[in-house]
DNA sequence: TTGTATGCGTTATCAA
DNA sequence: TTGATAACGCATACAA
């Protein structure tokens, strides 16, 4: 059986109100504070969350909503805040979603029932379950979702990376480096991310006075897989281009995959530019040129945001927007 | 205002017991059924887990303790967890250890006092903080240790590779290949992991009649950083190994870097073979060799172990061993 | 500064 | 099958 507060109380003589009072920082005075420190301490006392947060309707738990798709991504993301967060007595709760619609919406029930005091979320792609259920909600929780922005849902914090900048950034190095024709792989047509990083590619083209090709704009779904396919379509064009721009990390890994495959010289035969986090870089030869999202300042900026938010401080909702950098690598070759 | 039960028992004309009847699964008659169906919907009511949970006793959570040193191994487990556990009602709670043994402390308190149903572990490298706590606990729920054994607990069930054989597999295997001079990269010198893989090295060199050099048994730290610290300390030997296992992922990330940085083709000046995941193999080029640890299947064992031990239905605690398989790619050359 | 009493939302016990 | 009531462990308002 767990001590609780019952227990000190009989412990020490004193009454149930002044040990929650020293529990909640409250002042006790200094005889008693020993007391109760030490009966704590010799009974193994803990708080017992489950009352204390039906009591404040305080869970001090964080729900964090990450697609299953975005595994690498999340991974980095939950390392960070976790750490934050942790530090001021949160925890924090996972829920992957992306499966089906039946069971991502009983897990997000799931969630609120627990009622976390605030809320992570990442999107991804479009998931009308998610949709669905944010609008639903009424309590007024924070909310801070990232990496897209859910066209008609204004009652989170978003905290995103300017994709069409980044995007636009890599087509213009790659233009820069005497590239006139080239490809890129997006994600799902009508994706928000996928949407923002075309716009980027075309503004590109379009301000550099190049023809702009729908042949090498490849629709994919951001996994290994799909950048694998996008790459086999793309080399089955009878015009070739000299460069891909992939736009995420795992498309990234899948052309990777299919030109080493097909013994296809990276930086050589084909240049390319890939997307998301720096982990490739270095362990491909030649190293792999990145646009890299900033994601531990995001994961920073989103773990105190949401502290700012539970203390009440403001909940203001305008957009956050990050800047990717560019990071060189040898997967580029410069044309003459 | 969340809807509670009272406000269903209000609109129904219902007792709470009725509704708390319907909530548990238990009889409840037809005509009643509706009208409680009905009033939830309109109500949008969900139980308060909190007060579930205080009274009950039960969670419905599952705590998950994981070493900051390996998320990559981390982010495949809970993705693989969380699936299904989430499927019974279970939710997942992440707490990351091994900064600080004073934070480590706090955040497994933390965890303790959220009482979870179940807690699985990844302890990876001694952590002195864990194996105090772990002993501390003296609330029998079901602990599944992944990945190592901590040698004087024994109130845990374990679950994971033979790393021994694993590695002896890796040795044998150059070996095969005419290797004579092999290098081992291990972790820190007197962690269960890195002892096991060293027994399995030097059983396999003993085995086929091969001097043990300790100049090519390198410790390390696991660590992306620590393995190509690791390979340079290798390449500053006068008489260089033909062969290098690292034996855990990302040290292998680090020796492939140290390669590519100093031009030093992998499988011809060098035979590797890596450890752990095979995330690898298909980007890098030439493809790793690497030893494989069956994680998804690990994990999904351990997911419905807990679930039968939640059940109560036994909670035995023989240590369970997987396999590792050998994934052949490029990067060992057969010497003559 | 401390003690007493009440209630948070739920389940469990018992009687009807 | 249903209803009334107590209890889970804690925080809080109020009185002392």
């Amino acid at each position: 059986m767990e001590a609780t507060i019952k227990d000190i109380s009989e412990k020490t003589g004193l009454s149930l109100g002044t040990i929650s009072n020293y529990l909640n920082g409250r002042n006790v005075k200094e005889i008693n504070r020993i007391l109760i420190e030490t009966a704590i301490e010799e009974l193994g006392y803990n708080v017992n969350m489950s009352a204390r947060s039906l009591k404040t309707k305080q869970s001090k738990l964080i729900g964090l909503v990450v697609p299953s798709s975005e595994l690498t991504f999340s991974a980095k993301l939950v390392s960070v805040v976790e750490k934050i967060l942790s530090k001021k007595g949160f925890m924090v709760m996972i829920t992957v979603i992306g499966h089906s619609p039946l069971i991502d919406y009983q897990k997000l029930i799931n969630l609120q029932s627990r009622n976390a005091d605030a809320m992570i979320i990442i999107p991804s792609t479009n998931n009308e379950t998610l949709e669905k259920w944010l609008k639903s909600l009424k309590s007024p929780i924070p909310i801070i979702i990232l990496d897209r922005i859910i066209e008609d849902y204004n009652k989170a914090k978003y905290v995103l990376v300017n994709n069409e900048s980044a995007s636009k950034m890599a087509v213009d190095y790659l233009i820069h480096k005497n590239h006139k024709l080239i490809s890129i792989i997006g994600g799902d047509m009508d994706g928000y991310t996928t949407i923002e990083r075309m716009k980027g590619y075309k503004k590109s083209l379009e301000e550099n006075d190049m023809e702009i090709n729908p042949d090498y704009i490849i629709y994919s779904d951001f996994t290994i897989r799909g950048g694998y396919l996008a790459c086999e379509k793309i080399f089955q064009l009878k015009n070739l281009p000299s460069a891909i721009f992939v736009t995420n990390y795992d498309m990234t890994l899948g052309v990777i995959e299919y030109l080493n495959e097909h013994n296809i010289k990276i930086g050589e035969g084909i240049s390319l530019i890939g997307f998301d986090l720096d982990d490739l870089t270095k362990i491909v030869n030649p190293s792999i040129t990145m646009i890299i999202q900033p994601i531990k300042e995001m994961a920073e900026y989103t773990a105190y945001r949401l502290l700012d938010f539970l203390k009440r401080e403001y909940y203001e909702k305008t957009p956050i927007f990050f800047t990717c950098t560019l990071k060189e690598g040898g997967s580029v070759s410069e044309l003459i």
